[in-house]
DNA sequence: CTGAAAGCGCTTACAG
DNA sequence: CTGAAAGCGCTTACAG
């Protein structure tokens, strides 16, 4: 492959020049640029990346930090934050964590050592004082770290009074709501969207823990619905616990929507395939990581932000999981 | 940070001394090592990888490259790389390229401009040519590029076979296939173990073209049933497709599996979380992505391969989307 | 067993 | 506007 070297000869000039006129940077004249850019051309050159990597530490990567990329909530998160990183000639180095400091704190480490030029954090075990150490830019992404590092999330607690509004407006009597992991921000939020809104309308409910997962919420709910059959309208804390719904409400003989209103939380495409199809609360999945993306790479280049954390709005999204049970009953 | 001269220095040592206990390479006296052992732990060292990058023409990171992580075979096989890359010391570079040819290049190019030290690929684009051109190690993932080049793929006509005959042994009279992109390598030898089968135990059949979504199959799935209302066996070449198929078939009436079997392919997490639950047949996903990682890594460390292409079984999952409609006749 | 030196392929003051 | 030189932080013949 040819160097910088080999230009620099070709064209007649030193590798300074050479340098000068692929960075844009410092005057060249236009002879020099000429001879360099056919050089160029005809050498079928390409710069080195690391060379410029070690020079500049900067190595054009980003890293992105997910629990687990399996969890269907991150797929169209990694998808959006690869598309706009390409967009800026940036690449993306993925990472499983499984919430583990240990493999959170060796990743983090190797992607210093490697130079990269930001981080998307969607997990945040460790310390605030760990991430600042790093020194590397940072966005935090559906999830807050500090008032300093960007963040970008939901509203998920409006979300969680959207779900339970609807629920309400088809004429649910007796709530329930699944609750995603305690101490969990966002569905920390979801519920206390709930609470507060089936409290505001004066609707009974319950609240029963579960996490994110399909077997948990599934028994939880089955449980539920055996212990108080006249629930009729149920709020999961995420799309996949309200598929665990749908399966338990199948296992006792529930009927949805005709019977029962089920309800889940993020919009990811999972949803669409379950029969009948899942109303939810949908986040702006790929907006976020595309934002997050955005503000990390102004972080990068330097940029100042206007603003740190980004609230963005989540939608009410029917579809076939929910409906008036007053006009059903006519 | 302190850099090797740091560490040579406060040892009393050479940098080669020091590069030479760092790598475990040549000739250095117990004092020496001790020295600079102690050095690196008190300056709290850690070689620039960069650095070494340059030198030696190798980054430790794999290329991935998919079509669209977003789609739910991916993720999973993603996992088990990253998994077993961060076992070796490798990380991982994610890039989607839509199955566009443009990406795709453009992909290879920058992770070659990054020394990658190889490549999983899950999508060829590309000639041959273009791949060989690149002259980095590839494994190819869920396909064959050519013999030459590494490549792991579960046995998708034994799974057609095994899911055909799931179905006839089930007693279904009237099978259907629901088949997957044509030219699609995996497709068409799904599809191939549905015709032979079904032609071997002499049961009538109909197949129609799809691709792997769930739109796609949902409509041609639907009218299929309206056309022909006495199939009673559906093997959809992906579990997304056959997520698909349940839908039309809770569109026109009809009740799996009473009435209807319907059998995926993949294995994805997905299809648990239906209901009911999907039947399918099951490639080893994870085994995929893992045994094509250790494949890599071997030929990136200059190991010989004794085997080339790999073979893997599929197994049928049998869940609640089929059952013998005979005994339910009863 | 060890060190001085060249080299990986760039970038960037500095002097002119 | 341009080039010689130092430097980014390592590795690796080579000579001793």
């Amino acid at each position: 492959m040819a160097t910088i070297r080999d230009v620099a000869k070709s064209a007649g000039v030193s590798v300074a020049t050479v340098s000068r006129v692929l960075n844009k940077k410092g005057y060249v004249s236009k002879e020099s640029e000429k001879a360099v850019m056919s050089a160029i051309a005809s050498l079928n050159y390409e710069p080195n990346s690391v060379a410029r990597t070690l020079n500049n530490k900067s190595s054009s990567m980003i890293g992105l930090v997910v629990p687990d990329i399996t969890n269907p909530f991150f797929p169209e998160l990694a998808r959006a934050i690869e598309d706009v990183a390409n967009i800026y000639g940036y690449t993306v180095v993925l990472c499983n964590t499984d919430e583990e400091v240990k493999k959170e704190k060796q990743y983090l480490h190797a992607l210093k050592q490697k130079y990269i030029d930001g981080i998307i954090l969607t997990t945040s075990s460790l310390s605030d004082e760990d991430y600042s150490k790093l020194n590397i830019p940072i966005v935090a992404l559906d999830r807050v770290i500090d008032d300093k590092t960007p963040s970008v999330f939901s509203d998920n607690k409006k979300g969680g009074e959207m779900a339970t509004e609807h629920l309400i407006a088809n004429g649910c009597k007796y709530l329930a709501h699944i609750r995603g992991p305690i101490g969990v921000g966002p569905a920390d939020d979801r519920y206390e969207g709930f609470v507060e809104t089936a409290e505001k309308f004066n609707v009974p409910y319950i609240v029963v823990n579960a996490d994110f997962h399909l077997d948990r919420s599934r028994e939880v709910a089955e449980e539920l619905l055996r212990n108080h059959p006249n629930i009729d309208g149920i709020f999961a804390s995420s799309d996949v616990a309200a598929a665990g719904v749908m399966k338990a409400a199948h296992s006792v003989g529930r009927l949805i929507p005709e019977n029962l209103n089920v309800i889940g939380f993020d919009g990811i495409p999972m949803g669409t395939m379950l029969t009948p199809a899942l109303t939810t609360v949908k986040q702006p999945i790929y907006d976020m990581g595309a934002l997050a993306t955005r503000l990390l790479i102004k972080q990068v280049e330097k940029t100042r932000l206007d603003t740190y954390h980004y609230k963005l709005e989540t939608k009410l999204v029917v579809r076939e999981t929910t409906k008036n049970l007053e006009v059903s009953h006519e």
